[in-house]
DNA sequence: CCATATAGTCAATCAGGTTGTCTATCATGT
DNA sequence: ACATGATAGACAACCTGATTGACTATATGG
């Protein structure tokens, strides 16, 4: 006749599960060539892949300003993973795109997160770990990409 | 013989609901007279609490300047969650206690806390989410409150 | 009693977010 | 054809929360 455990145990394991997963994949990046990364970066290059193709789609999707956004895209440009060029039919946009760098560097965290995942299902057994993401899915939002994620834990 | 999940489902449904309990938990704790409390806050209470009695050691705790640290606990003493007193036998320390109203939000944070866990159990089943838990226990730093969580998402 | 370590504060800086304003360009309706 | 309104991006000012460095006051220990 065991109680219930503490329902703030709850989230702290998820995000001690995300954090734990995020930091090993980022020292992996370092270490294969792109110590400039930060948590974000992947986010951000996800979601300008998923057709946030300008500043303010890109802002769209993210729930951040246009601007906001637009200052995001000079930070990863300056650091080789996206390039900008002008709308051909729509001179007021500048389309992002990846580089190949960019690219690189999304194939690479794939990579990073199935050998990740692969460890995972080596400790507690590929079968609990397939309950545990059909379990997530069942009580969190569909929709695996609507961040909203900068800023959002700060604030005041 | 169906193939494995891709691996970088696991950190964002980690991360999702992650955030689906903090954002109900502060939703309620707006609806319960705590309107200005940020997810961040609870986190530093907490940190309070067990043992981060002064702006030093809550930096060690938080992984975050003393300096930083001195800024959120005067946020937080503005909003009227924790006082300062100077410690009688150390008049360099400043010791931070909870308030009563402090220590009001994280007894209704825990309550909170318990209902959204016995929601899951609604909606997943009291076993499977023991044994999520479990899991993640397993993948995870036994030591739950080591945060590092101020500006560790976003950074250059 | 002096040397060193520690707690807290102040100041400058930085990153990343916000809003407001402005210009250039596109789209539309008369 | 053109005036009007909407949209994309850039610029500026500001806010928050982090950083480092310098400084003061207080303890501590040889």
């Amino acid at each position: 006749m065991s109680s219930d455990p503490p329902g703030f145990e709850l989230p702290l394991r998820l995000f001690l599960g995300f954090r734990v997963l995020i930091d090993e994949l980022h020292a992996e990046l370092a270490r294969q060539g792109h110590p400039d990364m930060r948590p974000m970066h992947g986010f951000v290059l996800q979601a300008i892949l998923r057709g946030g193709d300008t500043a303010v789609e890109l802002g769209r999707t993210l729930g951040v300003s246009k601007q906001a956004a637009g200052k995001t895209i000079e930070t990863l440009e300056r650091l080789g993973y996206v390039e900008r060029a002008t709308d051909p039919r729509d001179t007021r946009r500048k389309i992002v795109r990846l580089t190949g760098r960019g690219a690189d560097s999304l194939a690479l965290s794939a990579r990073i997160f199935d050998d990740l995942r692969r460890r995972w299902a080596d400790e507690i057994g590929e079968e609990r770990l397939r309950a545990l993401e059909a379990d997530l899915r069942r009580v969190t939002p569909p929709d695996v990409l609507r961040l909203d994620v900068p800023g959002w834990f700060g604030g005041q």
